[in-house]
DNA sequence: GATTAGTTTAACTGTTCGGTTAATTCGAAA
DNA sequence: TTTCGAATTAACCGAACAGTTAAACTAATC
């Protein structure tokens, strides 16, 4: 608590930190990160580190920033216009592309909202919501036009959210089943991520589509 | 490493000790949860923990077989006969129990996958594995029988688990994003499990059903 | 009521880890 | 060349925490 202490945005913390907390915060989550770890992937000292960064959980922070940065860049781009059905399929591949580019943001996600989300700051929680919202008014058109069956917007965006995150998540845990014989490789195989996605939003325009009688 | 030293199958723990240890793994994981805590919480003095189960390991891992057993539970009961249809209906009813009847699952199988699944013992991967099997199963004789389209079962297994496990875990954060103006009750609302799961379990049928002509 | 095995406890140990300190190095301006 | 602020470093500190120890307590058995 000294005079010297740059924090956030005052100077922003050398790239190579940010990139070794990343690694650290995936793979251990907060509790298990151990900053000299940090320190040593970053090819920094400790003291160097908490010269640039002030303390655990601001590094934490600015972690969190970042790897939420291409998910909140997807949903800061306009929505574009046409049917219901082509902006659904929109907003799943983005926001697929969101969530899927870097392999840190699930694990971290994950455990973020395991935590009760307790740490997240709320400009992170308005990139979530946003994204909530975004869905939201699209499946809301698609029924007030008379193309979509009702259906709560929050239960398909966590079946997106979850099945991107898990599809990440589970490579290592699948990887095992099939190595251990528990599985056949084909039994816990994934496509990549966009046709996975294109899957996704296909299932669930047939689940949605309103065309039928009853 | 003395002589005296009843491990896991010996003489089980007492289920004080159990309950108290999901209570901290589930809201801290693995390196956050305290055994002083859990000890506390357990009403049991620290070296009493420590006599009854050996290390912080076993004991995490006697919870973890602990929080899975209504899940391996049905999984091991046998599954019905039945059309596609029915038997969709009914895996989804039945693994959602399993899955939301205790709220420190959640969690706990997120952090785990969110670790790789590197401490997760082969008898729990076979449970979730069995899981994404039994669904496989139904899908295929639904495609084989020409009355689903064909569709990975594998992501439709991480829509099911992703969702359950996400409307569980979102709760607190959903309420944060509603009391700090984020969003408005109704847009972060869910029912409850049975008919969250009954809704999913519509929305696979609608999106697997095979009777359109394209 | 003495013995003994099982159980509980307070007090302690050793290590890991977040964070600090004070001295040093570096680099640009003057 | 001096100066001065920013950046770096080795060494250190204190707290939290997993795990241990040795003694005390309990209850069944003889």
């Amino acid at each position: 608590m000294n005079i010297p202490r740059p924090i956030a945005e005052t100077s922003p913390p050398p790239e190579a930190i940010l990139e070794a907390a990343l690694d650290e915060f995936a793979d251990r989550g907060y509790p298990g990160a151990r900053i000299d770890e940090i320190a040593r992937r970053a090819g920094v000292n400790k003291a160097g580190l908490y010269y640039h960064v002030g303390n655990k959980e601001t590094l934490y922070l600015l972690s969190l920033r970042r790897i939420f940065s291409p998910l909140a860049a997807v949903m800061a781009a306009p929505a574009p216009e046409g049917s219901p059905e082509e902006r659904l399929r929109f907003h799943v591949a983005r926001f697929a592309e969101g969530i899927v580019s870097d392999r840190r943001f699930a694990p971290i996600m994950l455990r973020e909202l395991a935590d009760h989300g307790a740490n997240m700051p709320k400009e992170i929680l308005a990139v979530m919501v946003s994204s909530l919202k975004r869905l939201t008014g699209v499946v809301d058109d698609g029924v007030a036009a008379g193309r979509f069956r009702p259906f709560p917007p929050p239960l398909i965006h966590f079946m997106l959210v979850g099945a991107l995150n898990l599809s990440v998540v589970t490579a290592p845990v699948r990887a095992r089943a099939e190595s251990e014989g528990l599985a056949s490789p084909a039994q816990v195989a994934l496509p990549d991520a966009a046709t996975l996605a294109a899957q996704m939003a296909e299932l669930f325009l047939n689940g949605l589509r309103a065309d039928r009688k009853e």
